[in-house]
DNA sequence: TGCACATATGAACAAACATTCATATGTGCA
DNA sequence: TGCACATATGAATGTTTGTTCATATGTGCA
């Protein structure tokens, strides 16, 4: 009761069907969870990494390749590399002066796939 | 060899291992599906728009008992709803007054879970 | 040691975007 | 018909974010 004052403070509208409503917040998973899924997908959500992924799909590469094949600039390739690291999706090898980057997660092509289909449908 | 021309313009470094870069490119899919990709994960990269697809895995449900749901104005979730829709994430069915929204994607949930196995891991 | 090159990083700027607020549209009901 | 309610929408605002530019760091080599 008091759960609902404090939310229609926020909500300018009444529950329509709160046996639904109910129902379907034990089921949701934690706050947290999905705060952290849209993390995730936000870093897939720009282009540039995303075919920088797919880059890697194919073989391991240096910030110097993979900004030649994008035609970007090395600086670009760098920053956006090291989003993908702090998210845990590439990591990196040292071999003197060139740095090379590969995938560090199995999911991301089965996520990328998934995410064609949907596209290609209709 | 024109080409190279024109991307060493925009590449502020050289390419290293040319060869790989070339084999590469040929697999790359086409610029714009990867753009589309990075498209509709952008709609994925939002927490609210994540919790309101997590929300109508469970059941369809109409934009109030959303907006009670996640303690959000019936504004804000109306916007996001229409973002949505223009990905086609979801549909609409009409009943007098009220809206019901629901799923129009069956790929979404994977696509949700793998992201999830990744997030879940260390 | 000093230079050339590969990479990283910080500040700055513009573009994209989520929410709010005010208001419009549309439907059922008295 | 007119009011109440559910939803949609447009403009405004503050925040986030991708790229650029300048520069720092670090490594190999002459």
């Amino acid at each position: 009761m008091i759960d609902q004052k404090q939310d229609i403070e926020k909500c300018d509208c009444n529950v329509i069907h709160e046996d639904v409503v109910n129902q379907v917040k034990t089921r949701m998973p934690p706050e947290e969870q999905l705060y952290d899924l849209a993390e995730l997908f936000k870093v897939f959500g720009d282009s540039t990494r995303i075919k920088i992924l797919w880059a890697l799909f194919e073989a391991e590469m240096c910030v110097c390749d993979i900004a030649f094949l994008l035609n970007m600039t090395q600086s670009a390739i760098s920053h956006q590399l090291r989003v993908l690291k702090l998210a845990r999706l590439v990591k990196n090898r040292k071999a003197g002066k060139v740095v090379f980057y590969s995938l560090d997660d199995e999911h991301v092509k089965q996520i990328f796939d998934q995410g064609l289909i949907h596209i290609n449908e209709r």
